[in-house]
DNA sequence: CAGGTAAGTGTTAATATTACACTTAACGCA
DNA sequence: TGCGTTAAGTGTAATATTAACACTTACCTG
C-alpha cells in the first residue's frame, strides 16, 4: 500500500479470512451447513463455510459475498461472532478469522442447492470433527443463539415467512432442549403483539391444520418503542 | 511469510489492530480512559488507546499488552466486543481493527501513571470526538457493559476489591440510568449469596460507616454451578 | 449530649410465571 | 355417514417474583 506512512509499514499484516457459521432449523432439529474444504492444508475436510477478505471489501461484505457465493441467499440474517487470532491456529499460515453467525430457512436452501456447492446441513448432535478451531466456533455461536432467542426476535430467521404455533414452539424448545408448555408459549408470544393472524391453516402436520402467523416488524418496532423487549 | 502455499499467497494482507474500550468508574459516574493520539495520521486528536498486531502475537495478547503498556495494568477483565472492517475507516491505509472492551477499578489506575501515558479519564456524558470510528466502538462497549451487568458479575470489576452496598448500589444506577429501592437491591445481591461481608466499615461516606464485602469467585461459581445465574 | 447524616432493615401489594386437562376440527376408514 | 384418531386450541388457579413503601440505628461533630 504506498499511500501508507512509515508508522504504518513498520508493523506487519496478516490475512484475514472470514468463516460462516450457518444455522438452520429443519425437522425438529438444530442444523450446520458445513462443507468438504476444497484447498491445501485440510483440502477434504469438514469446515465452516469461509475465504479470504479482499482487498476493497470491508468485513460485513465479504461475509455477505461468502454466504452468497456458497448458497445464492441474499439478504440473510447474520452477525458477527468474534475474531480468533491465535498465531497457529492455522498450520498453512498466520491468518486471523473473523466468524460471523448467520441465521437462514433451512427449507428454503433446497437440497439441489446445496449439492451444488457440496454443502451438507448436519445436525449439531452428531457434528463431525471440524477444521482448526471451527468446532469453538460453533460452540461459541450455538451459545450466542441460545441467549439471543431469549431476548431478540431472531427464532423467526429460522422459520419459513409463514409458520404455526407449534412449528414456532417446537424451534424454541430444541433451542432451549427443554419442553414448553403450549398454553404458556401461546400467550406468551400473542400477549407481545408481533404476530399476525392469517386465514390459513397448514394442515401438514394434523388434520386438524394449525393456523399460519407471520412475524411482523412493524408491530415489533412498536413493542420496543414502547419500552417493552421481546422474550420468550 | 515463505511458509505459506500459493492459494493464500493469492490474497491479500492487511495492518491488523486492537483498539481497547477502558472503562472505569468513579464519582459516581462512568468514565472512558483516552488519550491524544501520538503518530499520523490524526496525531494529537482524542483516541482510544490501541496500536497495531505484532508478528508472532495473538489478538487478545496484543489487547493485553496494550493495556499493559499504557497502563501498567495486568490482569484486567476484558473482552473483544467487535473487529471494524469498513476499508475507509483509517484515512491513512487500510487497517482492520479489533475492539475490546476492559473494566478497571479507576481508583487503582492514579493520576501519577495516567499522566505519565497522558491517559485521560473522561465522563461518558462529556465525552469528545473521538478519531475514526472510535465513537461508534464506545457507544457499542457501553451497550454491551449495560447488558452483560444484568446478567454477569462484572459490575465487580469496577470496584476496588473492598466496597460498600451504597457503592455497589450506585454503580448500578449509573449503568442503568436509573434509580434503584436500597432494600430490594441489598434483598437482590445478597440472596444470590456470592458476597463476603467484612467485619469493618468503610466510613469515608459517612458518619455511620458502611460494612464492606467482597465478591468472592467461589461462591459465584456455586451460585452458577446450581443452574441458577447472577442477575441484578 | 443533641443534631445531623447516611446506613440499615420487613412487610404488603402487584405482577409475572407456572402448572394443569379438556374440547375441537378435520381427515380416513369402516 | 358416522366413528375413531390425531394434533390444535383454549382458561383458571397456585406460586413465585418483583415493586412499593417509612422508620430506626450508628456514629461523628459541634
Amino acid at each position: 500500500m504506498g499511500s501508507e506512512n512509515q508508522f504504518y509499514r513498520d508493523h506487519p499484516t496478516f490475512h484475514v479470512a472470514v468463516d460462516c457459521i450457518i444455522f438452520g432449523f429443519d425437522q425438529g432439529e438444530l442444523k450446520l451447513l458445513i462443507h468438504k474444504r476444497r484447498f491445501e492444508p485440510a483440502m477434504g475436510q469438514w469446515s465452516l463455510f469461509g475465504g479470504f477478505v479482499e482487498r476493497e471489501e470491508s468485513l460485513d461484505a465479504a461475509a455477505n459475498r461468502i454466504l452468497f457465493e456458497l448458497t445464492g441467499l441474499d439478504n440473510i440474517y447474520m452477525e458477527e461472532l468474534q475474531s480468533y487470532g491465535e498465531v497457529n491456529r492455522d498450520p498453512a499460515g498466520r491468518v486471523i478469522s473473523v466468524a460471523y453467525y448467520a441465521l437462514i430457512p433451512a427449507k428454503e436452501y433446497s437440497d439441489a442447492t446445496t449439492n451444488q456447492y457440496g454443502a451438507t446441513w448436519m445436525s449439531l448432535d452428531e457434528l463431525p470433527r471440524l477444521i482448526m478451531d471451527h468446532n469453538l466456533m460453533v460452540e461459541k455461536g450455538l451459545r450466542r443463539l441460545k441467549r439471543r432467542a431469549s431476548t431478540q426476535p431472531i427464532g423467526f430467521e429460522l422459520l419459513p415467512r409463514e409458520f404455526t404455533m407449534p412449528q414456532l414452539q417446537a424451534l424454541y424448545e430444541t433451542i432451549y432442549q427443554s419442553t414448553l408448555d403450549k398454553r404458556n408459549f401461546r400467550k406468551k408470544i400473542l400477549s407481545m403483539d408481533v404476530l399476525i393472524k392469517l386465514d390459513k391453516k397448514d394442515k401438514s402436520g394434523s388434520r386438524k391444520g394449525a393456523f399460519l402467523y407471520r412475524f411482523d416488524r412493524k408491530k415489533y418496532k412498536k413493542l420496543v418503542d414502547g419500552g417493552d423487549n421481546f422474550t420468550i
